[in-house]
RNA sequence: GGUGCCUUAGCUCAGUUGGUAGAGCAAUGGACUGAAAAUCCAUGUGUCCCUGGUUCGAUUCCUGGAGGCACCA
């Protein structure tokens, strides 16, 4: 039987995890998890991530299995994950992903260009030369060392302006030149299965998800990590809204709204990149569970064939 | 009951010396190959409360009405 990974996206608050659960249950399989910030340990509750109970009815990978103090970032963990993959499909040939975080996703699914390894304070210069000199001046530099990026990337972004020139500075090729290198093969073939609702019932769900977080202890864990709040873990919704009301600067009522709307453009921005994938088979996320495994029965069969 | 003020985009409001209107926020669409819950880009037609009048033309002026607020009784 070839081995299949079945991969769920959709925005957050729809029901993610409550089918993974009950796909990793019925296919007797293991999830691994593509979320960006469920990662890190000290922040389970405005994470959303699965609770104790949720993740002892299936065998979890990439929950919790980070500090927010470690470094960690996309490409280390297509190679994580990718590995991992391969263990666990020695062992099944159905393996379950959930995750909220497109790139994340499709840096298992898709995979990326191989980079080198840039040394961090190339960054970290480089942070420092735009608050000093401005993104016009990193924009130049671009332009001259590299002008098939200049010519592409969105040049107003300085994530992108600095992702760019770092693998400069760091090797002395220019970024686009590591670009549709030969694409990588996985060898496993993904089922991408997306839950969908109408927007109101999605910002609903947000915003009674965002009041139930609270109840939770969202505040007593923020406040656990609010002197770390420099680390980029903790540039999150959730948090970086309740470092403005611990700092003084907002009241509580307003804190909350604050999170609750960027929530919800968050799951914007998630449906945003979810619909451009072609391949995604979408479900609302009320279908009954049977659909959605004959659905994957039928897709498994075919490929066996 | 009387007097005054208000009624314009989802919200808060600006504005048009009469030529059918614009800001902030919200919202919407999009981009995104190692910061991605990050970061960035783009998008403003709405019975200008209703009715009648004046006018070539009314959201703007006038009459009447409705709703809101304040003060006086």
């Amino acid at each position: 039987m070839s081995k299949t990974l079945i991969s769920i996206v959709g925005p957050t608050g729809i029901g993610k995890t409550a089918l993974s659960l009950k796909l990793a249950t019925h296919f007797k399989t293991e999830i691994i998890s593509a979320d960006s910030r469920q990662f890190y340990r000290e922040i389970p509750i405005g994470t959303a991530a699965p609770t104790n109970s949720e993740l002892a009815t299936a065998p979890h990978h990439f929950i919790h299995h980070k500090s927010i103090k470690d470094p960690f970032s996309v490409g280390a963990f297509e190679k994580e994950a990718i590995a991992k993959l391969e263990e666990l499909h020695q062992k099944n040939p159905i393996i379950v992903m959930v995750g909220g975080s497109g790139l994340y996703v499709n840096a298992v699914t898709k995979g990326f260009d191989e980079f080198p390894d840039i040394a961090p304070e190339i960054r970290t210069k480089l942070n420092t030369e735009l608050e000093t000199n401005g993104l016009e001046f990193l924009q130049e530099e671009l332009k001259k060392v590299d002008p098939i990026s200049y010519a592409t990337i969105a040049l107003k972004n300085p994530h992108r302006v600095i992702r760019t020139l770092e693998i400069y500075r760091g090797t002395g090729i220019p970024y686009s030149s590591f670009l549709n290198k030969d694409k990588r093969q996985r060898p496993f073939d993904t089922i991408s299965i997306g839950l969908k609702a109408e927007r109101p019932l999605i910002y609903e769900r947000i915003n009674q998800r965002v009041d139930q977080m609270l109840d939770n202890g969202l505040l007593e864990e923020a406040k656990a990590v609010f002197k770390h709040r420099d680390l980029n873990a903790l540039n999150t919704v959730g948090y970086k809204e309740l470092f403005q009301y611990f700092d003084g600067e907002w009241t509580l009522d307003f804190t909350v709204s604050e999170i609750k709307k960027n929530s919800r453009r968050f799951a914007k921005r998630q449906m945003t990149w979810f619909r451009k994938n072609p391949e995604t088979k979408w479900f609302e996320h009320d279908t009954d569970l049977q659909n959605i495994i004959e659905f994957l029965n039928k897709v498994i069969k075919k490929t066996n064939e």
